[in-house]
DNA sequence: CGTTCAACCTGGGCGC
DNA sequence: TGCGCCCAGGTTGAAC
């Protein structure tokens, strides 16, 4: 689900809560496997228990809460996967919630409650020093930010790759924060058949691809993200997204295409579903003729 | 280099 | 009702 516009919502939903000490943190322990950690859930509750939360960034599809311990900076890298989500008001269920915690803001009677919740459990959360936090978010692992990402940073990383292009974009290295949901929504809009090989690919697209990437994440930020199918995603106040609204593609094989109606198509590429036009997203359409 | 598959999990929807 | 199957916003590692 949570791709980074949605990723982005959860940072703003709870960049509020910065300069909150750690009055408590829990990782329920419920019928449920726990979620995967580092280190051990109950090393990692009782060590930022008392730390100030001092910043809250997104690298890609990842959220980092830095915290001010009394042995330094540590951050807590959460990656939310399939169905993670940050929360300041109650969760959907109690059962999913995989870290409680309660953050004292300074002048305020009672802690605030931050949830990390997540119903199938693929999500992670790690506490690292400084050197973990390049190691999980850094350079060697995260291309440019989805949102800021250059013509020239896409040529570089994918000019000579012979995959196809909608399944480099998922590639995290290449640009961080792009997800199954707007790969697709970037192909449409840019008019890219999502089979074509990037080596085939004219120059001159990498320009409009980082242009309407960075321009379509942006929109999608502004509207909160994509709360589909079964709505599971939700803000941090339990908003729904409402980018879905805006989507052409995605999810609506077989229903007529936004722009010419022609019905859209579902295919496979790298084991998961990948929607497209064929009409607007054909040889001719990029080509230009 | 690139692709394919399995695995990690829960839960909704569908056909029978 | 129940069962089996397919599907889902992501990532990783092994095999080929």
């Amino acid at each position: 689900m949570p791709e980074l516009p949605e990723v982005e919502t959860m940072r703003r939903g709870i960049l509020h809560l910065v300069g909150s000490r750690i009055a408590d943190a829990e990782f329920p322990r419920g019928p449920k496997r726990p979620i995967s950690t580092t280190p051990a859930p109950a090393r990692i509750a009782a060590t930022i228990r008392g730390g100030q939360l001092t910043a809250v960034e997104r690298y890609g599809k990842r959220l980092a809460l830095e915290i001010e311990l009394p042995a330094g900076q540590r951050w807590l890298v959460i990656e939310p996967r399939m169905t993670g989500l940050m929360l300041v008001t109650p969760p959907p269920t109690v059962d999913h919630a995989r870290l409680v915690m309660r953050l004292q803001r300074a002048g305020k009677r009672s802690p605030q409650p931050l949830v990390f919740w997540d119903q199938r459990g693929l999500g992670t959360v790690r506490l690292v020093n400084a050197g973990g936090l390049d190691r999980a978010c850094g350079p060697s692992v995260l291309g440019p930010d989805g949102l800021v990402v250059t013509g020239d940073d896409l040529q570089r990383s994918l000019a000579d790759s012979r995959r196809a292009i909608k399944v480099a974009l998922l590639d995290q290295h290449a640009v961080a924060g792009i997800g199954n949901i707007y790969a697709a929504e970037i192909l449409h809009r840019v008019g890219i058949d999502p089979r074509t090989v990037c080596r085939r690919l004219p120059r001159r697209v990498w320009e409009q691809l980082a242009r309407v990437t960075r321009t379509l994440l942006t929109e999608a930020v502004r509207l909160e993200g994509s709360s589909i199918g079964d709505e599971l995603y939700q803000t941090p106040t339990s908003r729904l997204g409402q980018f879905q609204r805006r989507h052409r593609v995605y999810g609506r094989a077989g229903k007529p295409c936004r722009t010419c109606e022609t019905p859209i198509r579902r295919i496979i590429q790298a084991q998961r579903s990948t929607f497209f036009c064929p009409q607007c997203q054909s040889l001719s359409a990029r080509v230009g003729t």
